[in-house]
DNA sequence: TATGAATGAGTCTTCATTCAT
DNA sequence: CATGAATGAAGACTCATTCAT
């Protein structure tokens, strides 16, 4: 059997995959898990339904598997931020906001929210949820917050309130979608900014 | 022969269609259109699925009436707050939003949210919605903000943006739901007060 | 208890519930079994669809009594005209025929047709209609049917058939209903008369 | 990759809609659309109920095509006749009789009739049978009819009062059903034919 | 008697999932 | 790998029947 047909295969097989899954994304995003149809997917995708199942198991499995993926995405991301040396902490506050406001970072919100307030999650998408709560991104972005209160720039009070306030904006205004206008990051940075 | 009042039945029909559409408006509101099965609404209700069709004819006629209210009662709240003549612009808003945060505006705001973003909403919902957008609310609102723009409690720029952001941070905020603690109102104002 | 009070409720129940008889035997006749709900006879007899349980026990015994006595009924016409003695075997037949399409005699046929062909009807219907068939009509039309072919007033041939063949067509022109002109007895009489 | 070409696909396809549309006929024939459960469709035909929606999207649209199809066989069947040029008008209809009483014309008459008495047709069907009425054949027919009592063999008097009488007995008798024999034709003849 | 609210079994329809080709 | 026919569990909705008033 040829090695390399077999690993070009594979290959092909994973980019299939993760293209599956971006289709996917979008789609629950927008419609829910009830309101996702199998068939829906495949269209996004471009592909016949039946073809889905070659690629993930389960409606279920290829949910729980985007949930996973953008909970490590959005891990690394604020990880990658808080270690990088380039700014004052409300810069790098700054430039959180405006990636996620720019990239596709709804449909990551999104599908979170959809994965926090669905009856019917499967189990192990609920127990990653527990871990990978609000309180997790507090304690990820707490010194950074810290610090900007500490160097003046930022609004004195509570750390954890004033995280949590912004997170809470920050997802808010991703969750809403296309009815309504993105607001400039100016205007949400400044819940933050001492006047 | 019916031992009551025509009237007191029609009464009593009239409160049961109440108590009915306010469990409805919360299932909804939490899992939307598609993710919402008769069942929960009748199981929250308290009353067999069976007997829901004597209140609503269909799903469908159940969320339309639903959206339809409130729109209503939003509109009529927002209108007699204009029509208020008790305080500063920054005060009223103040009003407003804590008004919203604190009463159940949350399955409002939800159940707005869902029907603007799902695919299988009725149509009479996404002519409702066309008329009630965003847009609306910053006609509505527009006076208010201008004159709290003009008399320097709040900061200057393009009122329709301001308004618009604000309505959005506010409205996201309300859609996501349990999760999230809701953020104080004063930290939401800062958005909207001059430094 | 005042006596006569009683008898006088007891004939209003009487009449009421012929009057409610001849009401589901419309529809049933028009709608079928399956295609009749409980709610079009009550309508039909302008009362509420709960006081129709006062009379008839269910749907199914409903349906049973008015075949009983639309059975009955058809029985004892015939035998009457059977026993009658003013007129030709013909002349006989035609009055038949007459009285048949001019009064309504479709909803008996109806109900006959919509009894011999459902599969939910009530065991008791079955049964009575295996009695109640063809052949009994045949029987007891046969001294007619006979007297007229040796009086030369009709054609010739097997009685029993002809006999089926005049109440065959003259069953389904009365199954039609509303929607086909029914035919004049003269032209029906035809497939009797010798030429 | 389908191993079948699409023509051969689309093939089998045409002929297991036919195949459905033959038993959901029989079965709608007998027992009324009300009567007419989806499971005794797909029983009769042979398969599971869900797979009756791929054929076709709902009882309605069934029931439907089945109508359409029954009139449009009905008038070709007809038009041929008449342009047929190989015997006396009186033989043409002898045909035309024998033909729907020997072939399974029952069937077509039976989901017609129920489709004129039933309150539950959908619309399309209506306005179809407000085209295709009694007048529809009698003005077919009229050529034909009046042809045979031109030439003496038919009896005289209002051409399409004849037509419609004979449609009618022809009808009814059709519509009846197993439980009655069906009469020979040139018993029925003998409505038209001059003494 | 009379009404209509209430229940739940039964039917239509959708869609996740399987599998022959 | 790729397709779409096929299945059946689940959900929306109807309606016969019961029962409190």
């Amino acid at each position: 059997m040829p090695r390399l047909a077999k690993e070009q295969l594979e290959q092909i097989h994973k980019e299939r995959k993760i293209q599956i899954a971006q289709a996917a994304t979008k789609v629950f995003a927008k419609h829910g898990i009830a309101g996702t149809k199998m068939s829906m997917i495949s269209q996004a995708a471009g592909i016949s339904h039946g073809l889905l199942y070659h690629y993930f198991n389960s409606k279920d499995e290829l949910f729980t598997s985007l949930v996973k993926s953008a909970i490590e995405t959005s891990t690394t991301e604020i990880q990658k931020l808080i270690e990088w040396t380039g700014g004052t902490p409300l810069e790098k506050i700054k430039l959180l906001t405006e990636s996620i406001i720019d990239e596709d970072g709804a449909p990551f919100f999104q599908l979170l929210h959809i994965a926090r307030n669905s009856k019917d999650v499967p189990d192990e998408v609920k127990e990653l949820l527990t871990n990978y709560s609000l309180d997790f991104y507090i304690k990820q972005l707490f010194p950074l917050f810290k610090e900007g209160q500490e160097n003046g720039q930022m609004v004195e009070g509570d750390t954890a309130e004033l995280i949590a306030a912004y997170f809470t904006v920050l997802s808010g205004v991703m969750v809403l979608g296309d009815g309504y206008p993105l607001p400039r990051p100016e205007l949400l940075l400044r819940i933050l900014i001492k006047p």
